[in-house]
DNA sequence: CAGTGGTCTAGACCACCGC
DNA sequence: CGGTGGTCTAGACCACTGC
């Protein structure tokens, strides 16, 4: 055989760090992968080639690959084998955070202004967010976040009320309507979608902006098993609020 | 002992299904955190504690509390013990792609335009993110990127030359600046920022913008090791891009 | 059927921490 | 020092896949 194999090629870039082996094995195959040796779709080694070539025992190499797999560098089909995962290294993390919490973590005093806190019959657009029929009632909530006294969030929120029956019991000035939707319906999935825009006049007056001044919105969709519990619009001044998030690679 | 103990609380937990140990450890874990029996920063049960409690290998404890550990929900100290997290379930996760792959991905067709490409003179800002010094060369790029003929991206970037001398010598057509340096200098870690701004004349002409429209500006830094390799500033007309990101619960 | 990954065990040695 | 987590081994049994 001329060619070379695999797994001989990742003996030979097996590091000699004093790190764990679980540790050098994955650094090993992530190099393989940057570096374009093992490419998209790609088989690597079976789990008993790897041992084979390591000389290292079975577990070893299999938590190796199994946090890969969690870090979306391999994807792993039982009966199968091991696959080289498409796109990785492109994409980073950014956290959305509860405002009253990051609020207080900075130190700074929370507070907000409840301006709405009822019933509404839901049009065709907000039926269709929260999963449910046009006409049927929903709660709606719209409260002004304030940090310091300086308004920096606009919540307006809808809230499934087959899902949340005491939502309008609460007092919103003691826990976000978040943090309470949280412990009623324990969150599964979410989704949302991050956006520049101009506010309106209302808005601009609410958040105590100059016109023309640019915002971040957040419209959060939240689901708890197959219910849609809440959809948010969330809107930021631009100039006192950013989103900061922080990404590790190869570990 | 009338008390009962963290761990035989647990053992009751523990569910029946035919499902994995360490999955059902796992499971019956968040319960107690979930329902608030276990409090943040309380401390759990050793792993030899749950070994006896509940008559499993300590491996198999371990996968259990590494897992939980990896996704939030505890923190462990060698030598002291392992603590709930606090915080959990408030947090989620946005994903900021590469523009290319992104554009590629929804079948359209990605071109670009290299405005600039070569070398300057560090300013104190400029050094400043880059980790120089103020007057060192440093080189520095700017390009539209567009999706359909569309302008969708504005990437000024700055990068050290010290980790990618060969940064200039690149065709940008073919692949993004940021597989490059992904490819020359593996990312360790980034940090980003994300706001909403106005842009003034000049951007507003390169990305074909009315005036007065809100743009998504995402400033991203990225380290390798202990250098920093790029400083990013991409900017997204607000009409045409928006940051999507789903987010998944207690699993 | 043989090969793959998925899980589990019962030991072991080590580095670290607080006392 | 004893207790903690961090890692590693050499086996084992199983469910799944493709041929």
């Amino acid at each position: 055989m001329v060619e070379q194999t695999a797994v001989s090629q990742l003996s030979a870039a097996m590091s000699d760090d004093p790190a764990p082996i679980y540790q050098r094995v994955k650094q090993a195959i992530i190099n393989q992968i940057i570096e374009g040796r093992w490419k998209a779709k790609q088989r690597v080694p079976s789990e008993s080639e790897f041992v084979n070539e390591l000389g290292v025992s079975r577990m070893t190499i299999n938590r190796a690959l199994r946090e890969l797999t969690s870090e979306g560098y391999l994807i792993r089909m039982q009966g199968v084998g091991t696959f080289v995962a498409e796109n990785k290294g492109y994409t980073a993390m950014l956290e959305v955070h509860n405002i009253a919490e990051e609020i207080a973590q900075r130190g700074n005093h929370h507070s907000c202004k409840i301006l709405k806190l009822g019933t509404l019959k839901a049009g065709p657009d907000q039926a269709a967010v929260l999963g449910l029929s046009t006409g049927q009632s929903i709660f709606q909530s719209l409260i002004v976040h304030y940090e310091n006294d300086l308004p920096v969030q606009m919540e307006d929120r809808l809230v499934n009320p087959l899902v949340a029956p005491g939502y309008l019991d609460q007092d919103y000035h003691q826990l976000t309507p978040y943090t309470y939707l949280m412990r009623v319906a324990p969150l599964t999935s979410g989704e949302h979608v991050v956006e520049a825009v101009l506010p309106d006049a209302r808005q601009c007056a609410l958040l105590a902006l100059e016109n023309n001044e640019p915002c971040l919105l957040i419209r959060r969709q939240t689901w708890s098993d197959t219910r849609i519990v809440t959809y948010a619009k969330l809107l930021y001044p631009g100039s006192r609020y950013k989103l900061v998030g922080r990404f590790k690679g190869h570990g």
